[in-house]
DNA sequence: AGCCATTTAGTTGTGCACAATTGAATTGTG
DNA sequence: CACAATTCAATTGTGCACAACTAAATGGCT
């Protein structure tokens, strides 16, 4: 071993401040206290909050749907549902034309929170203090990121197997 | 189904696609997936990387540094420390000058693990296809936002209180 | 029709994030 | 010195992410 590694010169890109994948992080969690503290009125957390986003836009959808919408799958979803339906925001039943397929409906409280939630992306956007051309351009940025990061890791699992 | 409220101008602020932080989230977990299967290798979760890129930097530290080094409480910190001294990567010993605080040390493992580590950046780098610029505005425009967040927050917690 | 691969939700188990609380050690103040 | 306030780590409890698996329903194929 002999003299402690510490090579840093520059470019020691084992530093945690030069991995873009930690700010990244550090950003998701910083939305995410903000968003605890603006949801909290409206009882939802922020995985919650993105689903009923989901169901306001396109209604009732069957579980595998509002997963591919959210990048999440059954074992997010389901417990997830069932404490939205325990709070009476959505209903959800066996779809009748396949027993296989739950569907996720709104309930009357469901769709009337749609109006109290209005007004959390103005809170949002307040917060960021970016203006809404630098968030766009951000957001596609990030977009592109995350395509090239799928595929890679889909390359990398095919290539283990 | 009495008339769906469907408002949706083009500037339907509940949309999901338009929502950074939808974007920021699907990113962040897009590298949790890719590290996921580079990190398995060495047996680590993401979250215990960060940890050992901090020590691997800083050497030995209080769970208290650490945590400020990551964004993380010790709420996080304690379990996942334990599962890393577990592992045989860490040791940990209440400071003798302060019996609060507990110091976080590499084993000779621990230490040794650093070389298999230093092709993880590499590969995470050839995955996102962005060139090491685009990572460095990517990153500083996040660590703003980060800032912006956290700012905001915090002012809201205040004012709720 | 009978059989089999696929699809769809749900369940189980592991690990992380964070709020709230506990308990011990330390520090500040009278 | 005594005692209140603070600091630090750990614990508890809730909720999310994801892998692996189960079970039921479906659809294709012979």
């Amino acid at each position: 071993m002999s003299a402690t590694p510490t090579p840093t010169p520059s470019t020691d890109w084992l530093r945690l401040d030069q991995q873009i994948c930690f700010s990244l992080n550090a950003a998701s969690r910083a939305f995410g206290g903000l968003y605890r503290g603006i949801l909290k009125d409206l009882g939802l957390t922020y995985p919650q909050y993105l689903v009923m986003l989901v169901l306001w836009e396109h209604g009732g959808l069957p579980v595998k749907k509002l997963g591919e919408h959210l990048r999440l799958d059954s074992g997010t979803l389901s417990p997830l549902l069932k404490r939205l339906e325990a709070a009476g925001l959505v209903r959800r039943e066996r779809s009748a034309r396949d027993e296989r397929s739950v569907e996720v409906h709104l309930t009357e409280e469901g769709t009337a929170l749609r109006e109290r939630a209005l007004e959390v992306p103005r809170r949002i956007a307040a917060a960021t203090s970016f203006d809404v051309d630098e968030i766009r351009a951000l957001r596609a940025r990030l977009d592109e990121l995350t395509v090239a990061l799928d595929a890679a890791a889909e390359a990398d699992a095919e290539a283990g197997a």
